[in-house]
DNA sequence: AGTATGAATGAACGAACATTCATTAATGGA
DNA sequence: TCCATTAATGAATGTTCGTTCATTCATACT
């Protein structure tokens, strides 16, 4: 499949048609093709020309919308970032789900279903962690809303505790021992995804809930 | 503690003495300083003058020992990687370990004390892991060693059930649970080390395995 | 229709990079 | 002591990168 830059002819130069969007349109599609940049080639050979050019856009225009590189790199993982919080956050606050065993369900499907884009996003997250021991800045953009998210699942559990009943249980390192294994999930779909496949990080998940929550995990 | 390179006086060029050794400590002076460069200053800053700088020695010795600088990465890689497992699977080839429970103790201690030097090896591993998803060569070197070392976790996890009549228990799940687990929390480490210290991360995957096998942790 | 505005372009630039190689000097054998 | 060998050096090279900015042109307003 030809790059969509590529034009399928050879010599005629065809002067690119240009077009007229807005800041923020233009920011997103700079965005997203930083994503696919990072995820297909990773973060040390993602440049300005392979951005702009998977973009449909010309060289100069990343440094119109984002001042530089740097910039654009950072807004982009705090894009997913936020995206990710944002769709935990949804299903933390427990609209729609009935009940605490419906809510760890979905939890678990949320964090280990998604599709291809999914995987994209999980090459973007540990190419910036990859970089977060030298780089303070990725490292605050991370933490600053996954300690929120810890809290909430804290407290969820905390919830769960206390209507199944269950004793010798805590709840802060419960939450900090699912949040890690599904990170080391994630990782294990990213660099091993021959021995590791969603369904399998999906049952493995489930075990580790099952075995702390038994009445509210099938 | 100033870097032996660099002299403390000023002005005069002084002029290096030349000091000949053999490859094989050339080489593992080189990976050392590539280990501490990728430490500090992460993957896509570590550069073939900061390296050699670091090891105290000139420019063109990297290519001397090494070819290209792809190839003192990957060799990196392969040491760090051989070096951890060897330590994982000598403990799990139960030498001097009387009991299974001491081995699961063992096991823990193993994978998350180690002091200041762990974690430079810690920031190395996922500066290309996060690389991993764009240079199938990375993932050979890692995946290859962590297969052997989960089955063999797995094996240990089998002889614990059967020894512990725990019933429920797939020991396959969860060797893959326990290193996902282990993954994670290095990962909180690296990346929220004011969230997650040593002492916390143990305790979590205390939980994790007592869960598992109540009679063999306390 | 004519014009003003600023989004978009891409050639050009300097800095930084990996790599090369002519030169230097330490070593061991004659 | 002298020489042959070869590890080590670092200035030089060619390439690639991020960034700049004069120019072009789509759009909206008059």
């Amino acid at each position: 499949m030809p790059t969509a830059s590529q034009p399928a002819s050879d010599l005629p130069p065809e002067k690119k048609r240009r077009e007229i969007r807005s800041r923020s349109e233009r920011r997103q599609q700079l965005i997203d093709a930083t994503i696919r940049c990072i995820a297909q080639h990773g973060l040390s050979a993602t440049t300005m020309q392979l951005v702009t050019r998977e973009a449909g856009l010309s060289l100069g225009i990343a440094n119109l919308h984002f001042q530089s590189k740097e910039n654009l790199l950072t807004e982009t993982l705090r894009h997913v970032t936020r995206e990710y919080n944002e769709g935990l956050l949804g299903i933390l606050s427990n609209e729609g789900c009935p009940t605490l065993a419906a809510t760890l369900a979905q939890l678990i499907d949320f964090q280990l279903s998604r599709g291809v884009t999914q995987r994209q996003k999980m090459a973007v997250w540990f190419a910036y962690y990859g970089e977060a021991g030298a780089r303070p800045v990725y490292q605050r953009i991370c933490s600053s809303s996954d300690r929120l998210a810890e809290k909430r699942i804290e407290t969820l559990f905390a919830d769960v505790i206390v209507e199944g009943g269950y004793s010798g249980r805590n709840a802060r390192d419960l939450a900090t021992g699912y949040l890690a294994l599904i990170d080391g999930l994630w990782l294990g779909l990213l660099v091993a995804p021959r021995d590791l496949n969603k369904t399998r990080a999906k049952t493995v998940a489930k075990a580790y809930l099952q075995q702390a929550f038994p009445k509210h995990v099938t």
